[in-house]
DNA sequence: CGCAAGATTATT
DNA sequence: ATAATCTTGCGA
C-alpha cells in the first residue's frame, strides 16, 4: 500500500517533450509545493499549452521579453507572470531547451479540499505561489510532480481568456472517472 | 516618454 | 459590465 511520502516525481527530463501532450499529460498527476510551513499536495485538473512562436497567444509570440524569455529556458523551469499585472499564474516550461513553449496550470484539487481551486490566479494563492518562484524548479526542492496518475476522463477546448489564436483548442479539463469524493 | 493591451478576478 | 493594477511593447 503506497504511502504518500513513497510517491515518486517526474524528472525534468519529462517536460522536454510536446508542450501539447505534456498538457494533456498531466491532468491527474499530483503537484506538491513545499515551504517553510507546510506541504500541499494537489492534483492537475486544468491546464493550457502554449507552443512556439507561431502560436499567437502566446508570451513567447506577442511578448517575448521580460521574464517570458523563460519559456526558451530548460524542460523542467517554472514561469510566473503576473496576469493584468496582479494575479501570479503557474506554468511550466516544457520542450527543449530553445524552443518556447509552457504549460499552465488553471486548475487544481487540493487534498482533503471539497472544491477544486479553478481559475490560474486563484490556485497560485492557494499554494502560496508567487513572483519570486519564478526560474525555480518544479522537478525538485520545492515543487514536484508524482509519476502517479489518477484516471481522468479529459476533455479538450478552445483556450480560456486568450484574444488571439482562439481557434487553438490546447485546453485540458478533467473529469475523475472514479467518482469524485463527497 | 506616454500609452494601450493583456494567458484574471472580485465586485457592482 | 467594470474596476483594480503593472509589465511589456510600440510609437512619438
Amino acid at each position: 500500500m503506497p504511502n504518500l511520502a513513497d510517491s515518486a516525481t517526474l524528472e525534468c527530463g519529462y517536460f522536454a517533450g510536446n508542450a501539447v501532450d505534456i498538457a494533456f499529460d498531466l491532468i491527474g498527476r499530483s503537484l506538491t509545493v513545499t515551504d517553510a510551513h507546510r506541504v500541499v499536495r494537489a492534483t492537475i485538473v486544468e491546464t493550457e499549452a502554449y507552443r512556439g512562436t507561431d502560436d499567437p497567444a502566446s508570451h513567447a509570440a506577442f511578448r517575448p521579453g521580460g521574464r517570458a524569455s523563460l519559456m526558451r529556458g530548460a524542460p523542467g523551469l517554472i514561469y510566473i507572470y503576473a496576469a493584468y499585472g496582479m494575479y501570479p499564474c503557474l506554468n511550466i516550461v516544457t520542450e527543449p531547451e530553445g524552443e518556447p513553449s509552457a504549460v499552465l496550470i488553471r486548475g487544481i484539487h487540493i487534498d482533503g479540499e471539497a472544491t477544486p481551486v479553478l481559475g490560474p490566479g486563484r490556485l497560485t494563492r492557494a499554494l502560496g505561489i508567487t513572483l519570486d518562484d519564478h526560474g525555480l524548479s518544479v522537478c525538485g526542492g520545492r515543487f514536484s510532480v508524482s509519476t502517479v496518475r489518477i484516471p481522468y476522463e479529459i476533455d479538450q477546448t478552445r483556450r480560456i481568456g486568450v484574444t488571439r489564436g482562439q481557434d487553438i483548442p490546447w485546453r485540458f479539463v478533467g473529469a475523475s472517472v472514479v467518482g469524485a469524493a463527497e
